[in-house]
DNA sequence: ATCTAAACTAAGCGATTGCTTAGATATTAT
DNA sequence: ATAATATCTAAGCAATCGCTTAGTTTAGAT
């Protein structure tokens, strides 16, 4: 019992690497249209692999939802540094359209994407994993507008609210509307804040 | 040769009302996620019936995009009557609401979800059905602020595209938030016109 | 009554789905 | 070297997909 045999073959992927590229599949296509075929293509290993290292399609695909959160931390970040109410969000609105830029379309958020594609009924970890996001950043969109002190705190939860379910509008909007009706719409959202 | 068979035996189904059902599938559960076994039991008619019809999956899609545009005249009608300008596309929101709930929650609009769903590269007959519509009501739009003799044309044209994106936000997140928020939002979106 | 053909039922088509498994290969501890 | 085992390849699993087809039933025209 004293020998224990750990480690008799290395991985020759990193699970880091294979996940972004599956995560730019789920994007661009959505989770059904995604097949473990076209993930074992794109990620470049077995599908044996796949369902070692994440369990299953799901697995993969909850996932990608962490590591896209990790990867638009950088623009939230910069929301939650900003000083200027308002201001701040409306930069967000214009990151986010950048951040999900695909050559000339956008793929609009790929939470918003779960959110809509995916039966709430079902899919319950998805949801979780979507619902604490929003959560997150209606409470940083309220925590830039309390940078303006003339606002009351019922004013700041109302225009919060308005604001994530417009953000979650504009992701909709991008992935179907062009540059110019987006900036349109985006101009048009700040202008009673 | 003039003798003609028309006619061997009559259909034992409406196709009108077949397609009400599969109407209300597609609205449900998406394009994707509905099967023609599905189709078939919801239908009432077995899959050959289907495919003679109405051509394959596709078709009894279009023609139920069809049946909703028909179905939905009822509210844009009573918009394009109005004579209260901003006001009747207000209320406008308001009825699609109203039109696209189903039990406590939203199914959406179908042709957004179309929007949303389906690939704009592929599926092109689906995105012609779509793009009307919406041109359509952006039109309506349109027609209804110049209801306002003050607003110029440049003007009436950013509201008309303002609020048909608002629209398609409003769609989406009718489906995931409450009742409370999509109401805040819609009085927001109005203070500025 | 008989012929003709459209509308039905039910079985089945090949392709694809998510996922598993048998067996070969590589790596580590002894 | 040898034994042990995690990781790989590749084939294959049952289930389901959209769609078709063979064969029966029903009805109108003669």
């Amino acid at each position: 019992m004293s020998h224990h045999w750990i480690m008799a073959r290395k991985k020759a992927y990193d699970e880091q690497e294979v996940l972004e590229k599956a995560l730019g599949l789920f994007w661009r296509n959505g989770y059904e249209t995604t097949s473990t075929r076209m993930l074992e293509k794109e990620m470049g290993i077995n599908q044996f692999s796949i369902y070692s290292s994440f369990g299953n399609k799901q697995g993969v695909y909850i996932a990608c939802l962490k590591l896209y959160k990790q990867r638009i931390k950088t623009i939230v970040s910069k929301l939650d540094q900003s000083a200027a109410p308002v201001e701040g969000i409306k930069t967000y609105f214009y990151d986010f359209i950048e951040f999900s830029k695909d050559e000339s379309l956008s793929r609009g958020c790929l939470l918003t994407n779960a959110m809509t594609e995916l039966d709430s009924s079902q899919n319950s970890d998805i949801q979780t994993e979507v619902q604490s996001f929003i959560d997150y950043l209606t409470d940083l969109f309220a925590k830039n507008l309390s940078l303006d002190v003339s606002k009351t705190n019922a004013q700041i939860q109302e225009q919060a609210n308005y604001l994530i379910v417009a953000l979650a509008g504009l992701s909709l909007a991008s992935k179907s509307f062009d540059q110019e009706r987006i900036t349109n719409y985006i101009e048009h959202t700040f202008r009673t804040l």
